[in-house]
DNA sequence: TAAATTAGTATCGACTCGATACTAATTAAA
DNA sequence: TTTAATTAGTATCGAGTCGATACTAATTTA
C-alpha cells in the first residue's frame, strides 16, 4: 500500500504552494519575497548557535550565497541588523530589528491557517503533525541535514538547576528562555 | 489549544521548502525549475477541463502571464506540446510530449519521500493525510480558488452504465479512463 | 452591431537561485 | 612558526520566477 505516502507527498507540495502563494499576497505590497518572511520567521526564533547566515541557509535549503543576496535586502529595508561576533570574527550574527519584530507581528501570517483547520478534530490534527514531523526527520536525516529545533528536546541539552541548564555539546551553560529557541544542532 | 495547527502549518512549509530543495537539485542538471516539474506532474494528470493556461495557473496559485512564461520554456525544450482548441479558438491546450513524459518518468520525485515515509504507520499516514486534505479544502473554498480533484469523486460526476459516465456541470460524456483526472471545476 | 468579457502572449523590473570567484579569519600541519 | 587548508561570508553573473501592465484575438452579452 504504497498510495498513501504519496497522496501525503502531493498534499504537501499543493499546501505548500498555497501558502507560499498566499505569503507572497500578503507581503506582496512590502516588496518582500516569500523566502523573507521565512528568514524572519527563523530569525524571530534562532538563538546564539543559530542566528548566522550559514544556519538560516541550511534551514532554507539554500547557499549561502543565495542566502546573502537576501540578508542584503532585509538588511538594506531596515528589518534585520547584521553585527559581528566577538570571538570568531568570520562570523555575522544576525537578529530582527524593532521594525522587523513589528512587521512580524503585524503579518500574523497563520491567521489564514487558524480559520482552515478549525474544524478539523485535535486528534486528527495531532496525528497528522506526527506524521509530518516524523517525515520531516527522516528526510533530513538522509540527506544529512540539519535538524533544527528547540533546545529543550534536545538530546544535548541537560538541566542543571530550576532555572539553568548545559548544553553537553557546545560546553555552554543555558538560560531558561533560551532553551526555547531554535537551535541548529538539534 | 491553538499550538497544533500552527505546528502543522510550519512543518508544511517546512517540508514544503525542503522538498523544493530537492527538486531543484534534482531537476536542475536539465536546467529546470521545481514550478516546471509541477507543470509537469499537472499536466500529466489533467484532462480536457483542467489542460489549459489558465486552468494551470490557478492550480500553482500563479498568474495567467507568468505561466505563461514557463510554458513557453517547456515548449521551448519540447517537453510540452501546445495546439489550439477545436471549438472555442481562443483556448490553448497543453499536453506533454513524448520526451517530456519520459522525463517525468525517469525523475520519480517521489522515490526519497516513500524511503522516509517507510517506517511510518500507515494509520498514522492515513491520519495525516486526512487532515491535510482538509485544511486544503477549506483553504481553497476560503480563498475562492478552485479545488481541483479527479472527476469519479466529484458531486457533478454521474455514473450512466458500467463503462460511461456523465458530467452534470458541463453536460458531457466521459470515459471511464477519463475519471480518473484532474478536472478543475472539482 | 457594438461593448464587454475571456484566454492567452509580450515586455518590464525586482528578486531568487546556483555557480563561481573572491576576501578575511581561523585552524591544522609541516 | 610559518604555511597550507578550512571556514564564514560577500560580490557578480546569467537564467528564470513572478506580478503588473499593456496588448491581441476570439467569444459573449447587451
Amino acid at each position: 500500500m504504497l498510495k498513501n505516502p504519496v497522496a501525503m507527498l502531493q498534499l504537501v507540495e499543493r499546501l505548500g504552494n498555497l501558502i507560499r502563494a498566499e505569503m507572497r499576497r500578503v507581503i506582496g505590497q512590502e516588496g518582500l519575497q516569500p523566502v523573507h518572511l521565512e528568514a524572519m520567521m527563523f530569525l524571530n526564533q534562532a538563538n546564539r548557535f543559530s542566528n548566522t547566515p550559514q544556519s538560516l541557509a541550511e534551514f532554507l535549503g539554500v547557499t549561502k550565497g543565495t542566502v546573502s543576496q537576501s540578508l542584503l535586502l532585509l538588511d538594506r529595508r531596515g528589518l534585520i541588523e547584521r553585527y559581528q561576533d566577538e570571538v570568531d570574527r568570520r562570523v555575522v550574527r544576525l537578529r530582527l530589528s524593532q521594525q522587523g519584530e513589528e512587521m512580524l507581528e503585524e503579518m500574523q501570517p497563520a491567521s489564514m491557517w487558524q480559520s482552515a483547520t478549525r474544524n478539523i478534530s485535535a486528534n486528527r490534527i495531532r496525528n497528522g503533525v506526527s506524521a509530518l514531523r516524523e517525515t520531516l526527520y527522516m528526510l533530513q536525516n538522509h540527506n544529512g541535514a540539519r535538524t533544527f529545533g528547540v533546545c529543550n528536546t534536545c538530546i544535548y541539552c541537560q538541566r542543571k538547576s530550576q532555572r539553568t541548564h548545559h548544553c553537553a555539546l557546545f560546553a555552554e551553560r543555558l538560560s531558561g528562555p533560551e532553551t526555547r529557541l531554535v537551535c541548529r544542532e538539534h
